[in-house]
DNA sequence: CGGCTGACGACCT
DNA sequence: GAGGTCGCCAGCC
């Protein structure tokens, strides 16, 4: 069972400093483009935690709307929820609204050449 | 303080 | 390509 605020009390707002660096990378990637939490966990200077910059746009608040965590995809170029979920589906729309195309199993296409590195 | 948990990734069959 | 295994480590109990 994942977060339960029935049981665990209010979600914090704001994640502490992790958190926050995760979103001001994932800001810079440009529309029409996708990153992967391997790069952005790169890009913080931490390869390893790519785990964990998922874990942070899980968390995004809502009032976090600037944070474009659609743009964010895994390193097979899929979105990494399921397609059927709510998650799953908004991210698919709001990727084909900027002109992303999302095919079958949530596979973007042409994804090499759209994908967005931190160089 | 210790254990658990993953919007993941690299490797291997 | 499609699965399964194992390592990773910041937050949260």
């Amino acid at each position: 069972m994942p977060y339960d605020p029935e049981r665990h009390g209010p979600q914090r707002i704001v994640g502490p400093g992790f958190h926050d660096k995760v979103f001001d990378v994932v800001v810079t990637v440009p529309e029409g483009h996708v990153t992967t939490y391997g790069d952005v966990a790169a890009a913080l200077g931490m390869r390893s935690v790519a785990r964990k910059v998922g874990h942070a746009l899980a968390a995004l608040p809502a009032e976090r709307d600037d944070v474009p965590w659609h743009r964010v995809v895994n390193a097979q170029g899929r979105i990494s929820r399921p397609v059927e979920s709510v998650s799953g589906r908004r991210q698919c729309e709001r990727l084909e609204q900027e002109g992303i195309e999302v095919g079958a199993a949530g596979r973007i296409r042409e994804f090499t050449r759209i994908r967005h590195t931190f160089a």
